[in-house]
DNA sequence: AACATTCGTGTCAATATACGAAACAAAAGT
DNA sequence: ACTTTTGTTTCGTATATTGACACGAATGTT
């Protein structure tokens, strides 16, 4: 008996995504069309975002969102704590490659950046904290894919969003390639997100043996030969490996 | 006629906090009366969350808070541009002293400086745009520890590491450094992290009053006298305060 | 200045919606 | 084997949410 959710309570959610993309404020009216919803509802539905506090509103009537939703989201993250326990093998990562290091989770179909030592080279492939990519065509996105693939397949068949050439946009191939990220440990996009980029990653198992993150490294394409690529493999493996051990005994 | 709130979204929004705050997943009997909900009502609720991806469920029938709160969470500190608002309060730290002037923000047990303008001076403290420091012991730190004790105390009790002999390691004395710094409405680092430098910071209040930033100068400790850093106190605070000012009406 | 649109906010009756109680199987404790 | 507690589902009902409409105040247009 799944499907059914209370109306209410996802509008209002919806109107706090809406806020929080907002740049700058915004009011009642504009607020209802975006959303495709009534003016009373949405300004009802306001007043009890403003009545918790996850919403304000300035002398000019525009509404915003407040800071609450940053701070819950702060808590989320300060109790898992992933980016804390990481941080070493990210720092090993950083130092043996010298390139970007992500620790991604999953979200929705993305990779969700949630930790990043910036490379310590000249050229830089620039992805912010917090940022995402789709999940079918980066080295993080695959690693997490691959080991949530039987919930997440049939949603990806009308999503494989074309973005280079060497992006897996049939969902056949994309079924050989989680086989052998799962027989390999390892997740490798040569070019599939943005063509110059080349990425690794492999998964991260919680103490259930869930796989809850990827850590990998991102680098311009032609710092990397086929044997680095090997090499740097390995290396991303072993860290996913260690930073999975310490969550065992949590 | 204010007063009146949809209950239904504001009860899942404390939902929502809730498993927030749990450390480890919960299930839905437990929560309920957590709530003082209906179990029923609270399996509803959950659904829906889980619907619009901000509650997961594990294998064991736990609920989560997934990271999509941490993401809206983001999305409004980017559009906020705190270093946008930030700088010109921070270039009159800048002429008023002519030393290194940081905006930091909490990252786990670190602050991470999220602008800066570097020191007119001769002499420089090198710290990169970007980078971070310990909370237990820079200015900037120790500000925002001060207003997030509470969730911050527990964690850091094991890791009170040890920078200089001035180093405050020992969670009784820091108990009582976020009394003065919080009654005081400054934090002074006397070489707490490096032996040679002094640092003075406030904090940055947001529109519902939230610490969400600190801002603070760095100097070489021997270019500063006890009389120097309490002018420096009062100016540093003057600009948190007026950059708080800023904030509240946007 | 007069007019026409927009805006944010209230009102209110109708009914769709969210509600609690009860029942369920499965698991955990005893 | 028995009892309690778990997560989930069903269902009839009442109530809380809804959308249409109204309103004055801004804002824009002529």
């Amino acid at each position: 008996m799944v499907g059914k959710v209370d109306s209410t309570l996802s509008k209002g959610l919806s109107i706090l995504e809406a806020l929080a993309a907002e740049p700058k404020g915004i009011g009642v009216s504009e607020l209802a069309r975006n959303l495709e919803l009534t003016k009373s509802n949405t300004f009802r539905l306001l007043q009890t975002l403003i009545a918790v506090g996850y919403v304000t509103q300035d002398a000019n009537k525009q509404y915003f969102a407040s800071m609450k939703t940053w701070k819950i989201g702060q808590m989320i993250m300060e109790k898992l704590d992933l980016p804390g326990l990481s941080i070493s093998q990210m720092q090993y990562l950083s130092s043996m490659t010298g390139e970007a290091v992500y620790l991604a989770v999953l979200d929705g179909l993305s990779t969700l950046y949630i930790e990043k030592i910036e490379s310590t080279k000249a050229v830089r492939t620039y992805t912010p904290k917090g940022g995402n990519a789709p999940i079918h065509c980066v080295a993080t996105g695959k690693a997490l894919l691959a080991f949530h693939y039987d919930t997440l397949r049939e949603k990806l068949i009308d999503n494989l969003t074309l973005y280079t050439d060497k992006t897996i946009t049939s969902i056949e191939v994309l079924d050989k390639e989680v086989d052998t990220i799962k027989a390999q440990g390892v997740a490798i996009d040569r070019g599939e997100y943005r063509a110059e980029v080349l990425s690794i990653a492999a998964p991260v198992f919680s103490a259930n043996n869930d796989v809850i993150a990827a850590i990998g490294v991102s680098a311009p394409a032609i710092n990397v030969s086929e044997d680095d690529i090997e090499n740097m493999s390995r290396t991303v493996i072993l860290a996913a490996q260690s930073l999975s051990n310490t969550l065992k005994d949590i």
